[in-house]
DNA sequence: TTGTATGCGTTATCAG
DNA sequence: CTGATAACGCATACAA
């Protein structure tokens, strides 16, 4: 294996030349064109182990996530990926089951490993970055925005729920229900809240019997949507928050037997049928479904997009460890999506 | 931050000791109490650059997979960290997208990141791996196999083929296709043989023209199925061999208005009616189907297992480096699985 | 600009 | 069994 000295002598210069001409440091032309034909013949690439303990910073990142088997947060792992690999960062997967405890861990590798930079989907609204930004580690927290002052990409949560609440409203649904996160993520409550504002905005209450917090998870939904259509009044529209309570809430009701519909009744008057149509809203996109889902009201996402957004904020934070902190808003997808 | 020398200052012992008592060696039992309480005091953990750096080697595994947005592999990744995290070392997933060309870019980076070792799902049948073999890193290959002498975990394929084409010959079904995957993906070859196999057993020569090569992603079921449609004589079921095939394959019966049934009509006699029901067998698991399966006939795997395998595999080979290589081959699941 | 020499934190060698 | 010290490979302060 070539290591630098090997560079160095193949280019009759000192080890010291050959490190500035592969940092870009100022060198003269023609020892330059030597260093990297020598470079070239004996096929050297730095040894990262060394350059990290030197630098006192690995080139590794870690991506910290609470569901890596979303495939909403593998989308969000691609974008990080493309951007991160393309700049020389490894990107190591952190798993944390939405678990503080699990979070803490990783943070804790994350520190001791001293790794270049965290991206985090917080599983808790305090995930315990301190450590990191004390020692001037470069973080960036995505798609749950925290009470700190951090670099931060999100999407307008209040917005999309708003938008989905919208869409059924215009498809004719009256009485439609809500089920979002739990209560302690912070994108449930932000989507929720924008469902509630829709409501509001048509001159109706947002009910609470018809707002129902579950795990962010296909059995949430499942679980869910059983209890709504258990209800006395069941809601003729359901609005599920994030991609897997969708998927939930399509089983359930294929399970259930009751049909799913894009259009409500329209009458103001009545109240929905018992065991009759149901409208689906969800925020988020279905990947895997099996069959079509013309009837369903995607608000569709873009977390590829939020995952390059997310890398890209963290690389400048790198190169400019004091800029000021800056927190993005993703917008909307402007087109009115019926898929 | 605390560094060794902390540790054996306020142990009053040398930095060797400090080393010996974290890594195991004999030292003297009130020395090596002292040392652990200085550790615990100091709050010290070990840099890991440092050690990978002395070492030789670092305490990372790459994962190299085809493709980190198909579920079956997001279950491998979770098994293998359950078992690699659990043993001390970080995992980076590497995303080749089946191209051998990016397949071969990460196997050089782990090699050149002095990685303890590599678990990969080859993209295609001669994986590069004989750089980091000389080096005497630890790699296991997993999921398909190649042709050398080198650590293995796999299904058996052509069992599972097999298997799938039996229970659909069993309920009824005689025209039975065959969607796989790429003439050089090693699997699909496997399980589309242990198609034909079935066949044969029972007096049919698998028709020709019902084995379809397609991509292994959704696309590739979807219209594989579109094309099997149109042929002049439809099969009246139709295997996929892998998930996202069979997801394909599903979403097609639904745009097409092709129902699904589980049952053939079972009288030797007829020919499958076009534009009739069809039956479809799956190698692999829904995870985020949004309607009832139960026609389908899913001959499930055990992705997560299979990575649980691969990383003991390799934890036994970091530790035992000169032992015999070892190729397995997980059974397949015993019971008859009708979802 | 270039070279020399030192240090990053740990582990392994070697002498005691 | 323990301690002093060299070495892993690279980047940088300092001197030239």
């Amino acid at each position: 294996m070539a290591r630098i000295v090997d560079v160095a002598r193949e280019a009759g210069v000192s080890t010291a030349t050959v490190s500035r001409v592969l940092n870009g440091k100022d060198v003269n032309r023609e020892l330059a064109a030597k260093v990297r034909s020598a470079v070239e013949n004996l096929g050297y690439i730095p040894d990262r182990t060394a350059r990290s303990l030197r630098r006192g910073a690995s080139d590794v990142v870690a991506l910290v996530l609470p569901d890596i088997e979303n495939p909403f947060f593998t989308a969000v792992a691609r974008g990080v990926e493309d951007v991160l690999h393309g700049a020389g960062y490894s990107v190591v997967l952190c798993n944390t089951d939405d678990d503080p405890g699990k979070e803490g861990r990783y943070l804790g590798v994350a520190e001791h490993e001293n790794m270049a930079g965290v991206l985090i989907a917080p599983a808790s609204g305090q995930p315990q970055l301190d450590a990191l930004l004390d020692r001037g580690r470069a973080v960036v927290v995505l798609d749950r925005q925290v009470e700190r002052p951090v670099d931060q990409v999100a999407f307008d949560n209040q917005a999309l729920g708003e938008r989905c609440a919208r869409e059924l409203l215009a498809s004719g649904f009256h009485r439609i229900a809500c089920i979002t996160g739990p209560v302690g993520t912070r994108t449930a409550i932000e989507r929720a809240s924008g469902w509630s504002r829709a409501l509001g905005a048509v001159g109706v209450d947002a009910p609470e019997d018809l707002l129902v917090h579950a795990n962010f998870r296909v059995d949430g939904g499942y679980e869910a949507l059983a209890h709504l259509l258990d209800l006395p009044e069941p809601p003729d529209a359901v609005l599920a928050t994030n991609n897997l309570v969708g998927v939930g809430v399509l089983r359930a009701l294929a399970d259930s037997h009751v049909a799913l519909t894009g259009h409500g009744r329209g009458d103001s008057a009545g109240a929905p049928v018992p065991g009759g149509a149901v409208g689906v809203g969800i925020i988020g996109d279905l990947p895997f479904a099996t069959s079509r889902t013309t009837d369903v009201h995607l608000v569709p996402l873009n977390p590829r997009a939020l995952g390059t957004t997310a890398a890209q904020l963290l690389l400048e934070r790198l190169t400019d460890p004091g800029s000021p902190v800056r927190s993005i808003v993703q917008t909307v997808a402007p087109v009115g999506a019926r898929h």
